[in-house]
DNA sequence: GCTATCAGGCTACCT
DNA sequence: ACAGGTAGCCTGATAGCG
């Protein structure tokens, strides 16, 4: 590798210091940069100060800033936060960016001075232990009865514990024995096998200093779950969980279900529920226990090509690709680019653009407007085709020029619901973007010039495709991973971070422009399939446009689509479209649909069809139901199956739901998560962590626990009125309706209020035809 | 005490 | 703390009814 294993900022005598990881030795480097953070004005703070020139990110023009130099992290941080107390926010800039980051910004090759030359040293591992019949899932005081582990070479190790032994203590000290000290753990779900190895140990009064590099004792938390000093953590479930190729064709993330979908060939029993606690020191248990590492094996080679060149190719430490959030690539990406271009980002954009982010907003309003989402038509309809953008967001900000040193933001118009235009003289475009969010019409002007952002994203776009047309010729995974990066480098790392509120990077305008222009993109497409198969139109969303038409001809179609581009923004642009086909496919809400595929696959599309949470009999129901509305067969006989709940068990009527933050960061202390996650710290001592998933049903009494209920309690009631619910979800034909997106919707609305001038008659609700 | 309606909170999903 | 957008289900407040 290029990189090193692990960089993390470590502060001693008050120093900064890059701990760095790298071919199993660290290094302690006294950090090359100071924590420091920029002001416009000169502040009276101890800190070292000096003066640097720099472009404004704000108005693009060069400014003085004062560098406020500080020994420490913590130092700079309560200092900041005080400034903060004292003056509000905004007075201080770039001052919270990670500082291993903003050594890597500054400095972009310091970590490749620091390669892991050698082969990296993995540990694949996977661990199993005894749950009593009357719990669900095993806790710390449960044993450890099976451990299975391989290295580089993969052949799979188990250590177990025969039928009739209680205690894991020989079991934990022989696998200490044996550990190797790998550079990278591989594992499935990092909040599991090794904090309770670690638990394990402490209750068995086991040192746990065997497990890092320098003897340190490990530790439970931070980001990557725990901390080995010398070591990382790989959890191929974080992988899985950000894989969208696989919403809506698994029904779940786990292992087994995920390596299924991958191709792995089982060869084991796979043991469910209480087999694995029956199974203690059996033949069985150790092949169920090896078999879950060949499926780590299986799939770590589908992700990690990935991971290690997002490292080498943003120059970061393998640890900081493995959890890379969109933030911390915008900051990498634009990092980059602002220091060649010496751009100061002068306060983040709620400080940049108050008119937009410090309106006064209902919670849950947006900032800005976002996409074209809505549904025409609902029901059944054979065929179903799909037009889409490729990549519409990045594709506008390449093709149109946005960048910081080429966009300006002039003014806020009065709002106009059409008033979409561009003017265009020697030097410069206007662009006038309609915004019902504002309720202005943002006046943006941009240079005829080639930006530096926009040509970045051009760059990554014409690497996604090299790289994509290669994975799809050859199917080769490192080619795959490389189209994936510069597509969530194109998308989430630009648009994403253009837009947000609190990132240092951010720039609104750029993202006003992009969804405005992507509006009007969308329109377009609306309006070329509608001019070719009137009345086609079933679903739009953002770049998207699901239509129905016997008789297809898709040059035709993007040869109008192409003419209608060059007419509407009035130069050539690199927007292209692709047309997918579907036998059939049913539409119950925006957003919400079922496809079938030409394989005869049934795809689920949006929470009513396909949420997690639902109950087991709510998903078998939707199945079956989409199944034969897509090919046509009756549904009663399924529907009939249904309405006697006696026949299913406790189990079926499960749902599920995920803790969504910190249980004292809720307003509504009610809710199901909260209520739920109590239920489960009184009963069974689990901490309340965000993302602890918990199952309950719907009991007479309440909503109760799963481990907690009985079937005799189940609210039957509540599950028939679910049942109802879903047949009547498929008992739509050809209804043709108004739209009833928000789209339509909240234009019409914001325009009349707009019009306070006199009251107008209720009108009909607006058509499409009337909007475009 | 029951039902209906609405707003706000929350999760899950889509692009 | 990447964005906006749709949907479904929940709770609590309120109103109307007998």
């Amino acid at each position: 590798m290029k990189i090193p294993l692990s960089v993390e900022a470590v502060e001693n005598k008050h120093k900064e210091y890059l701990s760095i990881w790298a071919n199993e030795k660290n290094t302690m480097l006294p950090s090359p940069i100071l924590p420091y953070f920029y002001s416009k004005d000169k502040l009276n703070i101890s800190a070292k100060e000096s003066r640097v020139e720099g472009i404004r990110l704000s108005n693009y023009q060069k400014a003085n800033f004062y560098k406020y130099e500080f020994q420490t992290r913590k130092q700079l941080v309560s200092t900041r936060d005080d400034l903060e107390r004292r003056f509000g926010k905004g007075k201080v800039f770039e001052a919270n960016i990670p500082f291993v980051l903003r050594n890597r910004i500054d400095n972009p090759d310091i970590y490749t001075e620091y390669p892991n030359t050698n082969q990296l040293k993995f540990n694949y591992l996977d661990i199993e232990q005894y749950c009593p019949p009357e719990r669900l899932f095993p806790i710390s005081e449960d044993r450890i009865t099976s451990i299975s582990f391989a290295g580089n070479n993969r052949k799979i190790r188990t250590l177990y514990l025969k039928k009739d032994s209680l205690g894991d203590k020989k079991l934990l000290e022989a696998y200490s024995k044996v550990y190797t000290k790998p550079d990278i753990e591989v594992l499935y779900n990092k909040s599991y096998d090794i904090p309770m190895i670690l638990q394990r140990c402490k209750l068995n009064g086991i040192e746990t200093s065997w497990m890092s590099k320098d003897g340190s004792r490990p530790y439970v938390g931070g980001k990557s779950g725990v901390h080995l000093e010398g070591e990382m953590v790989y959890d191929i479930l974080d992988s899985t969980r950000g894989d969208q190729s696989l919403t809506g064709n698994v029904p779940t993330k786990g292992l087994k279900v995920v390596s299924n979908y991958f191709g792995f060939k089982s060869k084991a029993k796979v043991l469910v529920g209480s087999e694995i606690a029956a199974a203690v020191g059996s033949p069985e248990l150790v092949a169920y226990n090896k078999e879950d590492v060949e499926r780590l094996f299986h799939l770590f080679d589908i992700y990690w090509a990935g991971i290690a060149y997002t490292a080498e190719d943003l120059r970061i430490p393998l640890n900081m690709a493995v959890d890379l959030n969109v933030t911390d690539l915008g900051l990498i990406v634009l990092g980059d680019l602002f220091r060649e271009h010496n751009i100061i980002a002068d306060g983040d954009n709620s400080s940049r653009f108050p008119e937009i982010f410090l309106r006064k907003k209902k919670p849950g309003e947006p900032n800005y407007q976002g996409a074209v989402v809505y549904i025409e038509q609902r029901g059944l309809f054979k065929p179903v085709l799909k037009a889409d953008y490729s990549s519409m967001y990045p594709s506008i900000v390449a093709a149109f020029s946005l960048s910081p040193d080429t966009t300006t933001l002039l003014r806020y118009d009065r709002y106009q619901k059409n008033g979409f235009r561009i003017e265009e003289d020697k030097d410069t475009f206007t662009y006038f973007i309609p915004d019902n969010a504002l309720r202005k019409n943002v006046v943006l002007q941009v240079v005829k010039k080639p930006g530096f952002l926009s040509e970045t994203v051009d760059r990554f776009l014409k690497e996604r495709a090299k790289y994509k047309a290669e994975y799809k010729k050859t199917g080769s995974k490192i080619a795959r991973a490389r189209s994936d990066i510069a597509k969530v480098k194109a998308n989430g790392g630009i648009y994403g971070v253009m837009g947000a509120a609190h990132h240092p990077f951010g720039f609104a305008p750029i993202a006003v422009a992009t969804t405005g222009i992507g509006r009007e993109c969308a329109k377009l497409l609306i309006n070329v399939l509608d001019t070719l198969y009137p009345k086609s139109v079933i679903e739009v969303d953002t770049d998207g446009v699901y239509f129905t038409a016997e008789e297809y001809n898709k040059e035709r179609i993007i040869h109008y689509f192409n003419d209608a581009l060059k007419k509407k923004f009035k130069k050539d642009l690199n927007l292209t479209i692709d047309i997918d086909d579907y036998p059939a496919g049913y539409f119950h809400k925006a957003k919400n649909y079922i496809l079938l595929t030409k394989e005869g696959n049934v795809i689920l599309h949006g929470a009513a069809m396909k949420a997690s949470s639902k109950d087991g009999i709510s998903k078998k129901l939707i199945q079956d139901l989409a199944r034969a509305k897509l090919e046509g067969k009756s549904t009663d006989s399924i529907v009939l199956r249904y309405k006697n709940l006696q026949d299913f068990q406790l189990s079926d009527f499960a749902m599920q739901v995920t803790l969504g933050r910190r249980i004292h960061e809720y307003k509504s202390i009610n809710c199901i998560p909260v209520n739920i996650a109590m239920q489960a710290q009184k009963a069974f001592n689990i901490k309340p962590q965000v993302g602890n998933v918990h199952h309950y049903v719907k009991t007479i009494y309440g909503y109760q626990l799963f481990q907690l209920a009985k079937k005799d309690d189940l609210d039957l009631k509540y599950y028939s009125k679910k049942i109802d619910k879903i047949v009547k979800m498929f008992e739509l034909e050809y209804e043709l309706t108004a739209p009833i997106g928000s789209f339509i919707g909240k234009e019409s609305e914001s325009w009349e209020q707009e019009e306070d001038t006199k009251i107008v008659e209720k009108k009909a609700p607006m058509r499409l035809d009337d909007f475009l």
